[in-house]
DNA sequence: GGCATACTTCGATCGATATCGAAATGAACG
DNA sequence: CGTTCATTTCGATATCGATCGAAGTATGCC
């Protein structure tokens, strides 16, 4: 179990990359980083913002091939703070979520 | 109307002392200033915590005498991101709001 | 007016963080 | 095995943010 800190995951969230990010794995699809590429940093800061990400227990990574494949941890978050990830994605992307 | 951009409050929860204030107006009453001198940082530290909340569109403050009273501005808040600030306050402080 | 109270603003400090380019890692593939 | 591809790590930079003490502002009270 993935200790996960309120103010943290916020603190996560509270960034427009790192948002971005959170909605495009909403549909719980596993993506790549490259995925991410569109956003308009470079791939060592998006390597940055995974890692935050994972570190607030947001995000689960698993190598296949030579790509990570990430993933919202879904269950996990919405077991520690139901309701909180929806009305993020709501908020941020209303109607679509 | 005052421009609430979601990130911006996100990140203004996601820190501890902010999220104390949050919790402690968030009963509804009015309180000012100073009865947040308990979260262990100084006046002007406090001064800077309400003035982010102010800025993200978390907190209104009225002068009344020489305090300055403040509180949530829950409707406006759910009104732009319904059930975000219910969530975060549940997460925080499970069964007590 | 003079003083205390309640904050805010200013200026400084210092640690966190977002970003990049360059180099490293490690898998796949010829 | 050497190369390419996907990502991470490293080192540097530059900005942001939390904090403090000191000074400023405004209100109420005597």
């Amino acid at each position: 179990m993935i200790e996960m800190e309120l103010t943290t995951l916020l603190q996560a969230l509270g960034d427009p990359i790192r948002l971005q990010i959170v909605g495009g794995l909403a549909d719980g699809e596993p993506r790549a980083c490259g995925s991410f590429a569109h956003l308009g940093v470079g791939a060592p800061t998006i390597s940055h913002h995974f890692k935050v990400l994972r570190e607030a227990g947001l995000v689960e990574t698993h190598v296949q091939g030579r790509e990570r494949l990430n993933m919202l941890r879904r269950e996990a978050i919405d077991a520690d703070f139901p309701g909180l990830l929806d009305s993020v994605l709501e908020a941020a992307w209303p109607m679509k979520v």
